[in-house]
DNA sequence: CATGAATGAGGATTCATTCAT
DNA sequence: GATGAATGAATCCTCATTCAT
């Protein structure tokens, strides 16, 4: 369970390789499904050094998911560390908008974590779902609050099913971004920015605070 | 090519046992990770059996996904058919209802429309998701459009975007339902309707067309 | 081992349709490769008539054997009763033109002739061998004999050898005629009979009995 | 596709210990009926490992082929460079003698090249047949040649059908010597060199410049 | 520490044969 | 007599894991 420091002190181009040709597998076939012995032969190296570094398939898999659980924290850094001074909504659309940048550049991890939703015998899947989800839910809990707290919503809005609705936005929007079919106008990564005022349109007006 | 017919004349209560025991496979596992082995000892029938059914495991996956889509469909069709003269909102509190007594009813159909989402090299995946999507999609934006033409929703309503937003709540609320971890509050079945009018609370004052 | 008599009741063309079947399986893949299912299925018969009928693989087999080899005797007949009054080796060439005949209208029969010849280990093989080449070999061996009483061939032709020889380019010539890439300038079935007088020529000279 | 080098790294004796088992199983049976799991058994080796080396069945198969090649060319060596001054006759008298020499030696590989012919849908067939053909063929038509340059041979000898015919009696007679019930007198492979004579005899007069 | 050869369990699939209808 | 569903052994092949070098 304990990653064998003997990867960690691995060069680091060498390190992402691995990582990256993981990733690869795991998102697209599923943890099951993955092949080490396609894993290694993407990644050039050879198949008894996956053992020695992460001691089994789980272990991969787990190193796999916190390597890319590090580079969501760093995306939702820049979110939370952005000073802006704004209204809860136009705080929405801006991540809205770092969620499509981030499935942009790592459509892999979103879809690794499709995976680990929808398959209940995933190894570690309670461990990684509630810490991977601890970071995206805290935070647009603490984005509500704050907006109660200066008035930007309405008094009486349910917060826990605001907190669900959006949720279930921001995850469908960022799974429509990476796997296609959900939807004419929505297949398309380009164009999905297009929609986020709408959204905004809808969830003000749904949760908002404004006198008409 | 043809699906054999051998299938189709079997006694009703082995067939449902086989599609029973077929079903919790692939919704547990997915596609590829399913195994026939573990199924046909499920179903307590030969291994033979399946191939001379189904032709190949693609074959059996479609028959199973056909069978859970009739079942869908049925369902449906009880909200179809529901004659309440109501306005949008209730009527898509009910809907919520309905999808809750489904996956309560049929818990492994809507994994496995999960597996079907997040798996992208699933054989038939998209022939399949267009499929029912169509089934439900289609609903919402006919609910859509009619309460457009009674004025039950706002003129200026981003129609897109609210279609989207609901299929997202719908879908997350779901699968919610089906499998653990997805919310504190929202992983028991029994008290997830209490959400509902507070979804609908929501989505009528950014949908709706009241004057406050 | 004996036929059951069941078969034998069969209206002629569904008898026919059974053999045709059985030879095409047989003869393209050889007999442990041949497959029961696919040659039912070619037939439109059911699987349990198979073994009504022959009792087994071998049986059909067997069977599918004898049914061939009533062909080779009906075309050996023809040849046989040919009353000609000609020199053996304006026969020989007969002989060849007969047997391209004969591949030409059931190249089947031979190439199953040929997975008898190279398998080892193929059931009744002996038994078919012998019964089959007995047909073609005596049929050869006569015909030297009488031209050796004839005097068309020379006294001191060594008679084993010459038997053997013609055998080996009458299977050869055949076989040629039946497969590709034995040899250009004889894949193609339609220009192999040029090539009849040339082998005449050769073997006139080096068995017959002329004076230069 | 590109055969992986494990395999030449192996010890000798493993190595051929491995083909030579294979070599067993694909010439009693054949291509499609020869089975990896006697194999294997009979190599002493793991399942696996087979696929390891040779990727799959066919891989395997053309690995025994190109083995058997090198042992035929080694013979064709031993034959092409023997600076014999005689005539040609003489000269495809030792040809006999070595090929039996050969079939006593590697009696499977000519039944491998008798599989190899007599089955259509054997994979890499025609490759398979060209290339080895070349190195018999090619052989003899240079003989022929030079021997027609020598004047050792008539002037108006048919060429293709002289060479035609020598195939055909080198195959049959290797045929003989490797596979019973070809012929009385033939069977037994001590006694086939006696044949050899009287086969020259015939094709001296056939195709020779002797006068009488 | 890195390598990659060895292994056998398990995967999907095909097959000849049996037998109840 | 004809049918075709049921069966399980055997097929080729993939895989995670181990371990000697």
């Amino acid at each position: 369970m304990i990653p064998n420091t003997t990867f960690e002190r691995l060069p680091e181009e060498k390190k992402e390789r691995i990582m990256q040709a993981a990733l690869m597998e795991f998102a697209e076939k599923g943890y099951a499904a993955a092949s080490i012995n396609r894993m290694v032969e993407k990644a050039g190296i050879a198949k008894g050094s996956v053992f020695q570094y992460f001691g089994d398939k789980e272990g991969l898999f787990a190193a796999v998911f916190a390597h890319s659980l590090e580079k969501v924290k760093d995306e939702l850094r820049k979110v939370r560390d952005n000073p802006a001074r704004t209204d809860i909504f136009t705080r929405l659309a801006q991540i809205l908008h770092t969620g499509l940048d981030f499935t942009r550049t790592h459509p892999l991890i979103y879809r690794l974590y499709t995976h680990l939703l929808s398959t209940p015998d995933m190894p570690l899947r309670n461990f990684l779902l509630t810490r991977i989800r601890k970071e995206g839910k805290d935070f647009l809990a603490e984005l509500l609050e704050k907006a109660a707290d200066r008035g930007e919503i309405r008094r009486d809005l349910p917060m826990q099913e605001a907190l669900f609705l959006l949720e279930a936005l921001m995850d469908r929007f960022l799974l429509a971004s990476v796997l296609p079919y959900l939807g004419e106008g929505f297949s398309d990564k380009k164009t999905m920015e297009n929609h986020i005022p709408g959204f905004m349109d809808i969830l003000e007006k749904g949760m908002g605070n404004k006198r008409p």
